[in-house]
DNA sequence: TACTCTATTGAGAATCATTATCAATAAGGA
DNA sequence: TCCTTATTGATAATGATTCTCAATAGAGTA
């Protein structure tokens, strides 16, 4: 936990803003588990890390980190906000289980969804005069487990 | 508002279910102005129609009708849910303005999308195990306006 | 039409996630 | 080490949504 930061001290310092170490510990949770982590289990995560963190200051950083887009910030429609590593090199979309709530990352299909979508931001830029700079794809159903518990149900 | 309702009494009676005054109301704002309105705008809304009406009720009654089948229920990172009437011979997505808030429906990609999201449902579903049932593509940027008041505040 | 049963309502309290306040703390440059 | 001030932690405040409960009103039945 010593160094490995310059990139974004450099980054903050330009504009009078610091790595602290509740920044730092949160970034870390991001970093080395990938995963859509909301405000809660980001505090849960950094209180073991670094005991004295309020919620506030989860909060606080996830929105700075969001400015800075290091996280994407989802909402997946359970009333709670969720946070991802905005990394480049993995840009996938999402499977949402609407009973247990489960979130499954996949990236299949990026070849050809990206290609539709550049041409469908393109033409929807000129149709609608819409300046587009992202797009979510969230695909809703059960997942596995679900299915399987809802049919013992019966 | 005597009738046209029959579809719905018979579906809602079958369970033990009773088709009331603001029930009626806030279908039929629905079904006359497609939009996505929020929870406010609805109580608003029906305000007008039937001013005894609850903020409680609106919310019970815009769940009932998303159990129904009848509305659609969206969240586009405001934070506050918005409900849309579930016209299956008019699907279409979302472009969101980050700025002010504005949405637009638009329904012109819907055969190329809808061709690639068959395809990328069924292998989903193999792949993950995943049944799916529905999904959102939401674009987010800036609408004609926000663009161009930026570029006047510069 | 009147009667009865109970689903639904309206008002307000309660909850949940998130944001704002403010005195105390700690980055980080000098 | 000192100094400035961005940031923090604790807590109050907010905003959307849900719950509670006595009063009301659908709608089947007499």
């Amino acid at each position: 936990m010593r160094s490995g930061y310059g990139w974004l001290h450099q980054s903050l310092r330009g504009r009078g803003l610091r790595l602290t170490l509740p920044r730092r510990y949160i970034i870390n949770i991001f970093t080395t588990q990938r995963g859509h982590l909301s405000a809660e289990d980001v505090f849960t995560k950094v209180q073991k890390l670094y005991p004295r963190t309020g919620f506030a200051t989860v909060y606080r950083t996830l929105d700075l980190l969001r400015r800075e887009g290091i996280l994407r910030r989802f909402e997946f429609g359970d009333g709670r906000a969720r946070y991802e590593l905005a990394d480049q090199n993995f840009h996938h979309h999402h499977l949402v289980c609407r009973q247990c709530g489960r979130i499954i990352n996949y990236s299949d299909f990026t070849k050809e969804e990206e290609e539709l979508f550049r041409r469908i931001e393109k033409a929807l830029k000129k149709k609608y005069d819409f300046a587009i700079d992202s797009h979510q794809l969230h695909f809703y159903g059960l997942c596995a487990r679900c299915q399987k518990s809802k049919k013992e149900e019966l």
